[in-house]
DNA sequence: GAGAACATCAAGAAAGTATCAAGAATGATT
DNA sequence: AATCATTCTTGATACTTTCTTGATGTTCTC
């Protein structure tokens, strides 16, 4: 399904503002609300939607004055529902950023692949998520490991195991905190599994095993990953 | 102005095309005209327009069929248009990847609109049309995979799981992803068939299956296309 | 220096992977 | 409508990698 994306509407019609919650909600979409634009853009702010389904015919501040108003700050996708059909309101809707426009009344199903095209389009350009620390190069996007230039394997527990240094990097992590996140919580007490899988990790990683400069051992607490370098 | 976009266009009926050439061209486009699906490929491949506008209706190859092709390998964006107004035609379109849906008779000035709409959604990620590595050449507009010089053929399925491969080239990709992106999401627990499918690529595609050079293997995890070489 | 915690090595068990091949399903052709 | 060729699906088996376990040596703490 959509996996509760979160959508606002605004609308001051609750005939719509219904049927829309229940067909949504019936897709897996998370809804919220609004009925006048003022409060639209303050739940925008508030809420960060995913997307927002935004009336034309409002009162008070009509539906392009919000439409402006939200593109100053925000490029959520904004897709208009309108009773007019006129060119100029379209044109003057898409020209202002909304990313459809849709006239009332519309079917459910084109809304809804309407919905799924304009989510498409809001792809962020996603950001490199990567670790490093003298030789070692860590991609996570990627699930990449270098170490002095050179791409290391590691098996998925070695994996798991350095992902979650890094996720806490510079922290001590305790023994049961690293068996229960790496293992799960019913191998606590297999702290032998530590030793021989950060020995096997250091054997990988390290540039000198037997003295570890990115695995760091806290005696009697845990490890530590060793930040900058 | 348009600052010279260039705009392909894909339709059948001599009419459409000449009155959106005059009028694209007024408003500052470039304009390149294709008649049949087929060549909208080709002339897509060679021109690499910043816009494409489809007709759905196409002698031959029907649009629906081009739109997907051009997915296979490109993001440039393509407006629809049809003379159909159902749903399931617009959806259809929608979710195959078409940036907007127009049913005819429609005004110019809101394609022209939508047309705007559309460019500002452009994402701007030259993804190459074809991709090499070692021995293999594959060239995704035209569905050819060359090995040492030498046409090979795949099945649909074999196809597939190699063009996402090269879609992710250098990435890890888990069972998981693969097994949903090529049989969908309800065949995610069939690992057996990533067994016998990446078997019968790599003995189409490495020069020696047994020590595959292209299609590694990370076990446990998934198995990632060799980038370079 | 004794005891506890930590590191290392290695081998068997388990899990994951590669390959072959045959029957079932699909689609094109006559 | 039946035949044929291709592709998909399933199962059996051999092979490889990773996990788990135990034995043994080292370092640190008191």
């Amino acid at each position: 399904m959509s996996d509760g994306l979160q959508i606002l509407i605004v609308d001051d019609e609750i005939q719509i503002r219904r049927f829309l919650r229940i067909s949504l909600e019936a897709h897996g979409y998370r809804v919220y609300e609004t009925v006048d634009g003022q409060e639209g853009i303050l739940k925008t702010a508030q809420l960060r939607p995913d997307l927002i389904i935004l009336d034309m015919g409002l009162p008070g501040m009509d539906g392009l004055e919000v439409l402006k108003r939200l593109r100053e700050w925000t490029q959520t996708p904004v897709i208009i529902l309108s009773v007019r059909d006129s060119d100029r309101d379209k044109v003057a809707a898409l020209d202002a950023g909304a990313d459809d426009y849709l006239t009332k009344p519309f079917s459910m199903d084109e809304l809804l692949a309407r919905l799924r095209t304009a989510q498409r389009h809001a792809q962020p350009q996603p950001q490199a998520a990567t670790f490093t620390s003298g030789h070692l190069y860590v991609d996570l996007t990627r699930r990449l490991v270098m170490v002095k230039d050179a791409p290391v394997k590691l098996t998925p527990t070695e994996y798991a195991l350095l992902r979650l240094l890094i996720q806490h990097a510079g922290k001590v992590l305790t023994h049961q905190q690293i068996l229960r996140a790496v293992w799960g919580p019913e191998y606590v007490q297999e702290t032998h599994y530590l030793r021989v899988y950060f020995a096997q990790l250091r054997h990988k990683i390290e540039v000198n095993p037997a003295l570890p400069e990115i695995i760091l051992t806290e005696p009697g607490v845990g490890y530590r990953l060793k930040t900058t370098g």
